[in-house]
DNA sequence: TATTTGAGCTAACACTTGTAAACTTAAAGC
DNA sequence: GCTTTAAGTTTACAAGTGTTAGCTCAAATA
């Protein structure tokens, strides 16, 4: 790359770097000026057109950025070695936990902006978390069918899981380590009486069809 | 009331509104200017300080008012005639569906700025959710005796359920007549899923008390 | 009836906002 | 080495911001 498409690339992280950092603290992207943040990133104000059309567009692009961050975990989940219901459970939520700490302004950005002033961005997250649920359905199927379970619905597991693990996720993001350990025991719970509830209304409806078969 | 305190009332009202209609157009209160709120309402901008301090109190106030409406809904529901599990889940999410539609503007600002710009609102939120979860709790307990039930824990059947309800029912707030209808029957499904995994693994809990008893 | 009160007003302030126009200047390309 | 390109700059402007001070005038009070 050339000296100054090299240059370049570095003043647009700054900017996408400063708007997180803004973000972070405490404030929606409709909230956020293009001065404050051309300010923060060290240019000036002007000098944000090189790169951004507006600060939508920034959004778009930190969305993307936690988008795929959260497919990587769901990713590492299915190809990890040990396939019962009791470790996976446990380790996307605690990989996911530790990712949202890690990365927790990116996912504070999703949470708040999920609800938040920009229509474009609503729908940019809503898709991604609609992706995320497709994936997880997908690792649902894999670990019923290893482990012989009845599922017949694993698109309404995953829903109700991946809303559960998102919101009560990111609510964790600020927490003192002993609260979140807490947290993740409650999330683990909860989607262990999801998938539980599942399989016994799964199992029942297989009994009520067999008797009337008989 | 003297004919000026309930002009005062009135103008104040027409506060609330304006804060309200603008707020619904896809706005966070952080994004929100007091001069715009002043126009809308009809007054001078800085007749807006004989009512209130800031825009910040303002959100106190509709955050106060959604949640009241959201705690009549359980009252309600508590003093419903019939008890069963099936008719309790299909009523309350019935209802509170319904009124997350006809209250649409409140409940949109509650499920934005819970996770918005101002500090002292996403608490306001967080307690007036929490003080749902608990009135939850207590109906899925009575509920349980009635029925003779056994749930072990019904504080966390109530988090799960009601965390659901929450984010899923704010988001079915723009959909059409036959989409929330879905939904509805989703978020049901997932109700009764969480329902009966917690019944399911306190059973066998209470099945291998009884083993080691034995 | 005369006085006081206070809701709502206008004018003014110092400031921030987004964006356009025209520039500098160093790298890229010939 | 000369020309072109474009990232980043300064300056400028019209519009919007929160808030103060002081005025109006009708209702409340004495």
């Amino acid at each position: 790359m050339s000296v100054r498409a090299e240059q370049k690339m570095k003043t647009r992280q700054s900017i996408l770097d400063a708007a997180l950092k803004i973000l972070n603290e405490d404030r929606g992207l409709t909230s956020l000026s293009l001065r404050e943040v051309a300010k923060e990133a060290g240019i000036a104000p002007t000098s944000f057109y090189r790169h951004f059309q507006s600060l939508e567009e920034v959004g778009l692009i930190l969305v993307q950025e936690a988008g795929e961050a959260l497919h990587v975990i769901l990713q590492d989940a299915k190809n990890a070695p040990i396939h019962t219901e009791e470790d996976i459970v446990r380790s996307v939520v605690e990989m996911t936990m530790e990712h949202f700490r890690t990365h927790g302004p990116l996912f504070r950005v999703l949470a708040r902006e999920v609800t938040g002033g920009s229509k474009i961005l609503r729908r940019a997250i809503k898709k991604e978390l609609q992706i995320i649920n497709q994936e997880m359905a997908e690792l649902i199927e894999l670990e019923s069918r290893l482990n012989h379970r009845i599922i017949t619905d694993a698109n309404m597991v995953a829903e109700a899981i991946s809303t559960l693990v998102f919101y009560m996720g990111v609510s964790t993001i600020d927490m003192s380590y002993a609260m979140r350990k807490v947290a993740e025991q409650k999330l683990i719970h909860h989607i262990r009486a999801i998938y539980i509830g599942a399989e016994t209304m799964a199992r029942t409806e297989h009994m009520a069809r067999q008797l009337m078969l008989s």
